[in-house]
DNA sequence: GTGGTTCTTTTCCACTGTCAATGAAAAAAG
DNA sequence: CTTTTTTCATTGACAGTGGAAAAGAACCAC
């Protein structure tokens, strides 16, 4: 086994090469034929950027197995090797630090939690960064080099400068966190909005994979959407993108802190349900889970809570969906834990508000731990890696 | 004078020509210079790129006038001959097709309406051919070779193909227009959703000039939505995007046609507001100009109905900015005509529902005439006759 | 004038990806 | 059992592209 080289070189450093590198990691092990095909490249280009990217060791071809088509020479299979680049993914939440330790392919290796003892930036940069240190040491043990750093952060995140703008959840402002961390550490950083990395992940290794228009909606705490638009995450011409916690879907509704009425978020996010359940059963009510756990027990009272939850949700997605026309939205956070409570609500109001074509827009749900935050950090900082070269629609 | 050759050349075959083309286009009379920085190439591949193109005479400099930076030497401006290749815009309504001619520039040179008899593909493709050879002919007083024919309709439209799927307002299904077009006047077609035509008019031309992130509402008839994201003209999975018309914003809101409560074209557009004004007041208005004038007269029941029209195209508005962080939002259609009855509302009602930095959007109106969106389809010529290569973000 | 600054062009040149031809490996056909 | 067909993969020649560097051009300030 041979030593991880001292400088890493970057995989892909021409556009065919990066396309073909992304291409194979997204769907799987493929034939050189079949990644001309999807790349549009000629199968000659497709061997020359192979080629390299096989003797850095990035890409591998798979000897035993070969895929046969129906006549004609066997192909042989090329997928990327993931043991061979190591990155680190951080989410920061407001109550600790989730960290994993990835290879190439974004397959988990090692996960760390750790508690936080307060949120600002003084007491968190520390933590993040002792972390860091900690995850490179447990690298070292795999002989490979960590090859990049990524950083997830609620709020208004600047991922060119690598900056906290501003982060409610936090309150953090103007926190140059890719710097801090690239001079500390000496690894090169990303670091992005926690939902966009979420999507990251989802559009290169989850339930977004070939798909050039997509919406992930994250229910829990918060509400939040990332938005994949002719294969690009959206970011908005400020930073901001997705922000469908305060879509007002009811001019009547509740009011929420924003200054709206009817905002999602202060129907359907964990705080509003708990605050809804206890207004209406009357019951001392302290968490997301006894909440949760009424409801589930039968009580009508609670269940309509849910319910009118379900209902807000459906009709923000339908919302999303009328505006953007995405062919699939992936619904993911903490708040499924409750799906089985407004699962057919979300359907109905989805349903009800999704205009003509918009209606065939796929529904699925994927529940995706703490850590999977965590993993679209290191997803973000794995698509640095790779280049920029990804494939459009 | 030459006269125009019998085949054109498409003026921008390599990337770097077409992205200079497309930005001397939009930006107006650049130095070679400033073309460089705004695109990113060389200085160099400036000067090669726009050599060509001036051999061809679709680009000029401007000898007349220079740009004299505060030392150095002076630079030449370089801009579009709008004159040398003309281009058709059709626009097809329920009641009318607008035909423009254009030049390159995509300035307006003639105009024409013509009146329809019926809406179903068999009275309208003759009309509309009709309508073709007649700005033709006129083009043969130019001098100068029509290189391309746009056509805009409301609806589904697959743009690649150049197929009407479904124009709920035409009645139309799965319509081929642009094969017909195309062997009927032998030029080049592009066929396109209406809305985004004019969008792409915006875009290039318009108040959307240099904006990656931009969103246009129509008001009128009905009430739609063009949006540019990253740079692209926003076309949704399934070929549907920007349909706000049906987004919900009240739960409780008046019954719409799409089986949804609260849809803010059920609130907001022509039909829904004389309705509402017959039902307030209880007065036989005929039409959207007689129930502009009860409400310009005072009527303080046709006002409210116009207040909460303004307010539901204001939310609907919030919720796009919230979704995707436009930089400017562009409101447009004949429903402008009504303005200043519900400018107010529509601002209150956007920045209640903008949440954070989506607040920074600069909303404005822009006063389209009919003719525009005849425009917009040239437009959309223009675009695939410069070629694909436009500058992104 | 001379030097500094900016715009523009020219002359290489590295590099990229395509083309067309070739070889390889299997199934199908005769 | 050979030949043909089909598909996959590779090679080498090649045409185009755009960049780097240098030179030229045009102007201002001194």
């Amino acid at each position: 086994m041979c030593p991880a080289p001292l400088h890493e070189t970057v995989p892909a450093t021409t556009p065919a090469a990066s396309l073909v590198f992304t291409t194979v990691l997204s769907h799987g092990p493929l034939t050189r034929a079949e990644v001309a095909r999807r790349t549009r490249l000629s199968p000659a280009a497709v061997t020359k950027a192979v080629r390299p990217l096989m003797e850095v060791g990035y890409l591998v071809e798979d000897l035993d197995e070969q895929a046969r088509p129906a006549i004609g020479r066997p192909a042989n299979l090329v997928r990327v090797d993931g043991g061979r680049a190591l990155f680190i993914g951080l989410k920061v939440t407001g109550d600790e630090i989730i960290a994993v330790l990835t290879d190439l392919c974004c397959r988990i290796r090692v996960a760390r939690h750790m508690a936080l003892t307060g949120r600002e930036p003084a007491a968190v940069l520390p933590s993040l960064l002792a972390m860091v240190q900690e995850l490179l040491t447990e690298a070292e043990g795999f002989g490979v080099r960590v090859c990049g750093l990524g950083i997830a952060v609620s709020g208004d995140v600047d991922r060119v400068d690598g900056v906290v703008r501003y982060s409610p959840f936090l309150d953090w402002r103007d926190v140059p966190l890719a710097d801090v961390a690239a001079t500390a550490t000496g690894l090169p950083v990303t670091v992005d909005n926690d939902v966009r990395a979420l999507t990251v992940a989802e559009q290169w290794f989850g339930a977004g994979v070939g798909l050039s228009d997509f919406a992930l909606v994250t229910v829990g705490a918060g509400i939040g959407c990332g938005l994949v638009v002719g294969g690009r995450v959206v970011s908005g011409a400020h930073g901001v993108a997705g922000e469908i916690g305060h879509l007002s879907i009811d001019p009547r509704g509740p009011l929420c802190h924003c200054g709206n009425q009817g905002c999602v978020e202060g129907i359907a996010a964990d705080p509003a349900i708990l605050r809804e359940v206890r207004a209406a059963t009357g019951k001392p009510v302290a968490t997301a889970a006894e909440a949760l756990e009424l409801a589930r027990g039968g009580d009508p009272l609670a269940r309509e809570v849910y319910a009118r939850a379900g209902d807000a949700i459906g009709r923000a997605i339908g919302s999303v969906v009328n505006v953007l026309g995405p062919e699939r939205v992936i619904i993911s956070g903490e708040g499924l834990a409750a799906y089985d409570l407004f699962a057919e609500d979300i359907r109905t109001a989805f349903t009800r508000s999704a205009f003509g074509t918009a209606a065939q827009c796929d529904l699925m749900t994927r529940p995706l731990p703490f850590e999977e935050w965590a993993r679209g950090a290191a997803a973000t900082a794995i698509q640095s890696f790779i280049g920029p070269h990804t494939p459009q629609d």
